[in-house]
DNA sequence: TCGGTAACCGAAAAATTATTCGGTATTGAG
DNA sequence: CTCAATACCGAATAATTTTTCGGTTACCGA
């Protein structure tokens, strides 16, 4: 298990909300499964540039942080499905503003500014 | 300069916010000028838990995405000051979010499972 | 028994990001 | 002339996160 080195300010909502959900994948994962995309095979094949081994390493803190619920049943073939928890649901709206932003900002660069700003 | 290595999906509106203003130090920057520190000094002595040189090379980046501005005089002291620009003030709302969703979560935390879930 | 699907996990390596350290430049005060 | 304050920057290193690779388990169908 990975040991910190550097400390965190653990009083900051904003570095609290960055460990929750700021990692690389964990916003998409969060708008995958909002969108129904509920079983890890098919977050998988719908998140690709993704590794499946980081989608199943995010999910599993998703899960630890209580922001996802995990249904499993034994059958064959195997059948889990990730759904998003009350907590989760209160992410949701941020996630959807910082893509809307994210997308008119791509936007604003394509308009306003073809070489100033380049990303 | 740094060249990436593995691609980015640029279309992902997600992906775009989170270079524009996901790096470790960049929302407490924001929050920072919002507050009204502005000058590099001020954030430096501000946002604890940071050496200057980063909040120097987020602010840089920051002003290079068309976030801030930064207006210069040139007499003793030097006088820096930094502010947000139009485009700049329509993340704030997002980042306040954040943060709120993060000090909530940390109440949460608090009363409903002092032990399950740690952070 | 062998092959295929689904869901995982551990460990090493690579990529990325942040930190440390030691600079530069300007100006004014003593 | 030296020192202090402010605002920076470059390069090496360290810390952190993500990727790659190669497993495991369970079960069905041929």
């Amino acid at each position: 298990m990975y040991q910190r080195k550097t400390p965190e300010d653990l009083e900051c909502g904003i570095t609290i909300a960055m460990k929750v959900f700021g990692a690389k994948w964990k916003p998409c994962l969060l708008d995958a499964i909002q969108r129904g995309f509920r079983r890890p095979s098919e977050m998988h094949r719908e998140i690709k540039g993704a590794t499946p081994r980081v989608l199943d390493m995010q999910l599993r803190e998703l899960e630890a942080s209580g922001i996802v619920g995990k249904c499993q049943s034994t059958g064959f073939p195997l059948y889990t499905e990730y759904t998003l928890t009350d907590l989760g649901r209160t992410i949701m709206p941020i996630i959807d503003r910082i893509n809307e932003w994210g997308l008119n900002y791509k936007e604003f660069l394509a308009e306003e500014s073809p070489q100033s700003i380049s990303l």
